[in-house]
RNA sequence: GGGAGUGUAGCUCAGUUGGUUAGAGCAUCGCCUCGACAAGGCGAGGGUCCUCGGUUCAAAUCCGAGCACUCCCA
């Protein structure tokens, strides 16, 4: 094998994985089924899908591997609005105005685009290794998805829950659409509020002061609130003022929604273009005066003089009419919370209209208990409280959207505005005994992306059908997404699961951390902070980079800061790190904080950790290429203390993976591959290998070892670094890994206890005490290891003594020692560097070699960091209640510390004065 | 205004049921090309566990208050 370099094996795996179909349930074990959080088909993979997709890509490995009948359910959702948007937006650049287009030709295009366009995500899914189930995939607009929509709609509409009616709903007037709470997004702006005079109609000359930030609405007014309990304006109650530019008077009402201490106490009340006026006017029974048409232009119920103006012209021509009649008291600055559309970037109206609604409440009580019941469990648990909080306080959801690209509404209107709601027209009309001649329109609208996505964990398997598929894989094992989804599409589908199915949509749901960027900044085109996991898996020139997050920006002129931070962040661009290193990097940030910062220097960091599994792997296959068959085996402690070491990792793992603590999974391997395999057992079986001492018994069991551990090491790390072990796995000789074709078909290592061989592991700790305790006095004296030393032991007892004896030639290759000699007890010392191990002393005599003054300061650090540790375990010895209320073996490990601690001081001291005294 | 979260080494973060010598990676410093690996090896330095109180024999860990930052909802 050459160097580690990925990408020259990464595709070719996940193509041959593909065609010979291992994404495919197999197999009679427990079927593990996760439905993929459908990808928007407009989308390409953000940092976040990537996160989001290599945890669960390494769950439904796991789980594979371990003999369950997995599915990994793939699919896409239609993205009504932002497709719709895409190709409004390329038919403009043609000249092509939708209205004239028409909805069959505008549909025929968006579905050309979405079989073109629509599959990048899909290859990028590819790229990343997810191991989805590609031959069941599904699309929410899809024939059999449609059908789940159209019985789900009906059904509803015939229980009552689902109904048309006029509300004020959010309405993006450049889209000229309703759009959901949820796709509003509020920033802070800068802008005025206005202070208005508003005359009372008794003569009295006096009048009322409003306060606005949306002069414009004054036109739509129907009435001024004030606080029932604010004495200014007790009196005033009831009467009316004149409002201003119109012909209407309009009366004083009190009202507990408004604020005494905002502005001047007195609020104008708009109940047809604000959500709170809205509730007021129903309470107090007032008109709902609409001043917009769709596009947010002035509406035939305003004075002739400001009819068809622009909503801001509007505002102006508003403002100066006032002005012009003295009635505008004072105009401050005022920042304030803007709605803007997610999708146009425009503000956003509340806008009366006619929508269809789901009544939302029946639904949600199951929803609310089955999650209060424990049968779906949030991961972590405090990720409940939002679902709590988003359930128990939710309005009725609008679904209509003024769209061509969706679900149609299956309703039908006749000439007299009658409704009929059916699966299709025929349905409708034998359904209502309508004559065949009766014209009948179909509802222009269609669904909100949202409703489809709903019915996601079983309309992709299937239903309404009753298919083998949603018998075996529904309920779903558990849901992998952000906490911003809880409430758009995870509450949705436990209610319409639990209403249509009568089971949970999953039993888990796993809730991760948004990825940031490495300031903590939420990634954003606008803000050009954006992370492409394609250019960390191939690498983008700086120039590449700068022209992808600076082009085609809302507000161009933030350019030129992209630029610069982006050329001071990567002023290399990024190198190409190879899907693994970056897999292994969401592993390994995966914890339960809400946010995470990404960090490129992570995936520096797991690349070269991947680079040392490749060449770990690299050095078993030149060491191996002589194995035999031949059982006869020895294992030496090393052996048998990897093999140990190994089953603790194994179980480390498991655990992980059962709790869902991927970052702990990822710092187990990390920590066996590196820290152990690496660091100790491969130097540990050099001299095995390559002596001439060693027996070939000794030398087929190191062998076997490290092939056999190899192996197992590589299908415990598979789930998180798919292509890096399926390539080393390949090499490893059928002798040891069977025939089988492919790692991710492998049994999942579990550990075995027998296997944890204690003795090992307690010799391997006096080993690499001893080896450590050399290398340290070698690092601080500036000894090469290609310098022998003598290492003297001194005071040993009879286990030093033992292996001393029996790993002296282990310990001669990693200590590089002139001679190792053990001393009798009451041999006189000479003047050394000291190291202890227990009781015992390790001495490298100064003669030539040490420093004296470097020995002493060695020493009194050594001292001073062990009578530290003698003052607190002192203290707590001499404490009657430490003694008396602290468990027995507590109090017994605080005694042996502080007599080893004691002993070590002493030694130490003798030492130094020693050297002092030379 | 309501709700939630976070605060541990220069940076990014682990730290499980309270008992660890408080750890890792990156960065820093010193030494090393020794036949797997310089994308490396060996060693070292670096901490007011945000602050103040409380509970406890014992607190990074549990409780209270405060400070700072972040997010969500108004």
């Amino acid at each position: 094998m050459k160097k580690y370099q990925p990408q020259e094996f990464e595709q070719t795996w996940y193509r041959k994985w593909e065609e010979a179909g291992y994404f495919t349930p197999s197999g009679s074990g427990t079927p593990f089924s996760i439905a993929i959080p459908p990808p928007n088909v407009t989308g390409t993979l953000h940092m976040g899908h990537a996160f989001q997709h290599s945890l669960v890509d390494s769950l439904i490995r796991y789980r594979r591997m371990k003999g369950d009948q997995t599915l990994w359910q793939m699919g896409t959702d239609h993205a009504g609005i932002a497709t719709q948007l895409i190709i409004t937006e390329q038919l403009a650049a043609e000249g092509i105005r939708c209205i004239d287009l028409g909805r069959d030709k505008f549909m025929e295009r968006a579905w050309a685009w979405k079989e073109e366009s629509g599959g990048t995500i899909s290859s990028q899914l590819r790229r990343l290794g997810a191991s989805l189930n590609w031959e069941t995939e599904r699309f929410t607009l899809d024939e059999g998805l449609t059908r789940a929509v159209l019985e789900v709609f009906v059904r509803l509409h015939e229980e009552g829950l689902i109904y048309r009616g006029k509300r004020l709903v959010n309405w993006d007037p450049q889209l000229k659409t309703s759009i959901s709470d949820l796709e509003v997004e509020s920033t802070e702006e800068k802008g005025h509020l206005w202070h208005f005079r508003y005359p009372l109609t008794d003569e009295s000359g006096e009048y009322l002061v409003v306060a606005t930030t949306r002069p414009e609405t004054m036109l739509g007014d129907s009435a001024v609130a004030v606080h029932p309990d604010d004495e200014r304006y007790t009196k005033l109650v009831g009467k009316e003022v004149a409002l201003p530019l119109t012909e209407r008077t309009i009366p004083i009402i009190a009202d507990h929604y408004v604020d005494r201490d905002f502005g001047t106490g007195c609020v104008k009340i708009t109940p047809a273009h604000d959500f709170n006026d809205y509730e007021v006017g129903n309470r107090h029974d007032l008109a709902q005066i609409n001043i917009f048409n769709d596009d947010a232009t002035l509406a035939k119920n305003v004075p002739e003089k400001y009819q068809g103006l622009d909503r801001f012209e509007a505002r102006k021509q508003v403002v100066a009419d006032l002005e012009a009649l003295g009635l505008v008291k004072k105009i401050e600055d005022h920042m304030m919370a803007v709605p803007r559309g997610e999708r146009s970037g425009t503000i956003i109206e509340p806008f009366l209209s006619d929508q269809w609604f789901v009544n939302i409440k029946p639904l949600a009580e199951p929803a609310i208990k089955a999650v209060e019941d424990g049968d779906i469990v949030f991961i972590p648990k405090q990720a409940e409280n939002i679902y709590f909080a988003w359930m128990r306080d939710l309005q009725d959801w609008c679904i209509s959207r003024q769209q061509w690209w969706g679900h149609r509404i299956p309703a039908w209107y006749d000439g007299e505005g009658n409704i009929y709601v059916a699966r299709n027209e025929k349905e409708a009309r034998e359904k209502h005994n309508l004559p065949d001649d009766l014209a009948l329109a179909q509802d222009d609208d269609v669904l909100d992306t949202w409703f489809s996505s709903a019915l996601w964990t079983f309309s992709t398997l299937g239903w309404p059908d009753n298919t083998h598929e949603l018998e075996t894989f529904h309920s779903t094992d558990i849901m992998v997404t952000g906490h911003d989804i809880i409430s758009i599409w995870v509450s949705k589908m436990i209610m319409m699961t639990l209403k249509f199915i009568g089971e949970v949509p999953f039993r888990k749901v796993y809730i991760h951390g948004l990825i940031t960027d490495a300031a903590g900044q939420k990634m954003s085109k606008s803000k050009g902070n954006g992370l492409d996991p394609m250019d960390i898996i191939d690498g983008i020139t700086i120039d590449d980079l700068v022209e992808k997050r600076t082009d085609n920006l809302m507000q161009p002129r933030m350019a030129t800061r992209i630029e610069k931070d982006t050329r001071k962040e990567f002023p290399d661009g990024i190198m190409a790190y190879g899907t693994d290193p970056l897999r292994f990097t969401f592993y390994s940030i995966a914890s339960s904080a809400r946010s995470i910062r990404f960090d490129m220097k992570r995936v520096e960091g797991y690349r070269n950790f991947c680079n040392k599994l490749w060449n770990a792997a690299n050095f078993v296959f030149l060491n191996t290429e002589s194995l035999d068959s031949d059982s006869k085996r020895t294992l030496t402690i090393a052996d048998r203390w990897i093999i140990a070491e190994f089953q603790k990792t194994s179980a480390a793992v498991n655990l992980a993976m059962e709790t869902y603590r991927f970052d702990l999974a990822a710092k187990a391997l990390y920590e066996f591959i590196w820290a152990e395999f690496c660091d100790w057992y491969l130097e540990l079986s050099k001299p095995v290998l390559n002596s001439e001492q060693a027996t070939a018994e000794e030398k087929r069991g190191a062998e076997y070892t490290l092939l056999t551990i190899l192996e197992g090491t590589l299908r415990l790390a598979h789930p998180f670094l798919p292509f890096t072990t399926e390539e080393i796995w390949q090499h490893i000789p059928e002798a040891i890994r069977g025939s089988a074709d492919t790692v991710m078909l492998q049994p999942y290592p579990e550990a075995e206890d027998a296997l944890v061989d204690e003795e090992a592991i307690a010799d391997m700790t006096w080993i690499k005490e001893v080896v450590t305790g050399i290398r340290n006095i070698r690092g601080e004296m500036d000894i090469s290891l290609s310098k022998p030393i003598p290492v003297l032991f001194h005071n040993g007892d009879e286990r030093d003594k033992r292996l001393l004896d029996s790993y002296r030639s282990l310990l001669e290759f990693l200590i590089k020692p002139e001679e190792l000699t053990m001393l009798a007890n009451d041999t006189a010392l000479p003047v050394s560097a000291t190291h202890l191990v227990g009781e015992m002393q390790m001495l490298v005599p100064m003669s030539g070699l040490i420093d004296k003054a470097a020995e002493i300061v060695r020493l009194q650090k050594e001292i001073e960091r062990l009578t530290k540790e003698q003052k607190r375990a002192d203290g707590k010895i001499n404490n009657p209640d430490f003694i008396k209320k602290a468990p027995p073996e507590v109090v017994q490990k605080e005694r042996d510390k502080l007599a080893d601690i004691s002993s070590a001081i002493t030694k130490l001291q003798l030492q130094k004065s020693n050297i002092e005294n030379l």
